[in-house]
RNA sequence: GGAGAGAUGGCAGAGUGGUCGAUUGCGGCGGUCUUGAAAACCGUUGACCCUCACGGGUCCGGGGGUUCGAAUCCCUCUCUCUCCGCCA
């Protein structure tokens, strides 16, 4: 959420601003300052209103003590009066906020400066391509025929067991799963970062703080009868630790990290985009988060990049930073650098990694705050990235390192899996 | 799931209808003393909203109610603890 004083001192740009995103605000942002005048207002005239009433009921107080009764009474009765105004205003003053917040919960974060105006992912900006392209042979597989023929994946047993996008991970496949977990981890503990395990659930509080709600409702699976979600990223629980803190800025920067399941509805897509890994309900993820000092934030979100194209190389994978254009970014984000990898087989790039400063907007929103130097209380900023998103370099590791009869695996993940090619099945 | 107890400022812990935003202790910060430090002593120490400021208002787990007046009484929700049951 755009805090309003940001809105106050300058709605011109603002507006501006928000076209880089393709959304006209003028209307709204009008309607803001017009409410919040219209808030500070009525709370100035219940201020005073319940400031006579608090005197009315102290001298109330006196008069009974010293036994002036009719006066206590006749007191009594204009303080009635005077509170039926002030609940009168207070009803007002609410009905004003909740419009205000509504409106306000509907304006997506500003972008930054260096963002780039576009309208979709042909818009994006290629900002750096590293590593070589492997060629394959004529009779390369993509990734769903290797894991079949290695017997690595099963997503025939994961529909009879709970839907398409839910695959069962076997032997090698299962452990090449839980060695890029764990060399995710350590890289990212090696890096600075502190491992945590976050619920899979998270209620509604949660998922309004860092801007899944009301935005992105019909993305999340709802358990109904307990009014709880299952995150689509351990971002979610992860950032939301710091929910209604005030923090010292001597904590900052905190730097997470979180290995976890993520859920993901994905209503509406279909075709190759969901084929094999490419898209799934259920899959792993170790992402990074990190609650920042403004002034910090954004020398902090190149280091982030920096992990995780140290993570791509060493896993000798081709791929691409793109610098998100406004038409692409996410409703929270003010920054966003996608990182693709090269998926030999399927002949395409597929995004692996997000990473993200999302300034104030998510903080704002959860009340996350520090002390600065003179004392003062201000918003934080938060910052998360994939480090790494497990189904598609899966895929591209499959694709892109088959050899025949066999699967070689980067070197760095190797004290990880127990082997270094992958073998056909013992019949 | 059943029975009971509880939720107060960074922490501990008073406060059961009236100048209580809240006694006190610890911690933090500033000062006196000291070559320096400790101890001792003095002072200070929450968040949010309105206001240029003075000042005013709100907040004692969340929400609602009673009352002229609520941290204190009532209702409700959430969470924590103890005992029983079940259980990885």
């Amino acid at each position: 959420m755009i805090p309003i004083s940001t809105i106050r001192e300058n709605p011109e740009k603002v507006i501006n601003r928000l076209t880089i995103k393709n959304i006209d605000a003028k209307s709204a942002i009008l309607q803001i300052i017009a409410l919040d005048d219209v808030r500070k207002e009525t709370q100035r005239n219940m201020d005073d209103l319940l400031a006579q009433t608090n005197n009315l009921a102290k001298e109330i107080g006196i008069l009974f003590k010293s036994g002036k009764k009719e006066e206590a009474d006749a007191l009594k009765q204009k303080n009635t009066d005077l509170k039926e105004q002030a609940k009168a205003l207070e009803q007002k003053l609410e009905e004003t906020q909740t419009k205000l917040q509504s409106v306000l919960v509907q304006l997506p974060n500003l972008p930054h400066e260096s963002v780039p105006s576009g309208k979709s992912a042909a818009d994006n900006i290629i900002v750096k391509q590293a590593g070589e392209m492997p060629v394959l042979q004529p009779d390369a597989m993509p990734h769903w025929d290797i894991a079949t023929k290695f017997d690595l994946i099963s997503f025939d047993m994961g529909s009879k067991v709970t839907g398409a996008g839910f695959p069962f991970y076997k032997g090698q496949g299962a452990r090449l799963q839980r060695a890029l977990i764990n060399f995710f981890l350590d890289e990212a503990i090696a890096a600075g970062y502190h491992e945590i395990q976050p619920p899979l659930l998270i209620n509604e509080d949660s998922g309004y703080g860092t801007g899944q709600l009301p935005d992105k409702e019909g993305q999340m699976y709802h358990i109904g009868i307990d009014n709880l979600y299952l995150i689509p990223t351990a971002e979610v629980p992860v950032t939301n630790l710091y929910r209604n803190l005030i923090l010292q800025k001597s904590d900052l920067p905190i730097k997470n990290v979180a290995y976890s399941n993520c859920f993901r509805r994905e209503a509406g897509s279909y075709g190759k985009d969901v084929r094999g890994l490419n898209r799934l309900h259920q899959f792993d993820k170790v992402e990074i988060v990190q609650i920042a000092n403004p002034s910090d934030s954004y020398a902090i979100l190149d280091t982030m990049i920096e992990h995780v194209a140290g993570l791509l190389a060493k896993l000798e994978l081709p791929y691409r930073i793109l610098r998100l254009c406004g038409g692409d970014m996410s409703f929270t984000s003010a920054l966003t650098f996608d990182f693709e990898v090269w998926s030999a087989a399927q002949e395409r790039w597929l995004e692996v990694s997000s990473v993200s400063n999302f300034e104030n907007f998510q903080a704002n929103r959860m009340k996350l705050r520090f002390k600065d130097d003179s004392g003062k209380t201000q918003l934080a900023h938060t910052l998360n990235g994939s480090a790494l998103a497990l189904p598609r370099i899966v895929a591209a590791l499959l694709e892109n390192n088959q050899q025949g009869d066999q699967v070689r695996i980067p070197h760095a993940l190797r004290a990880y899996t127990g082997y270094d090619y992958i073998s056909l099945p013992k019949v």
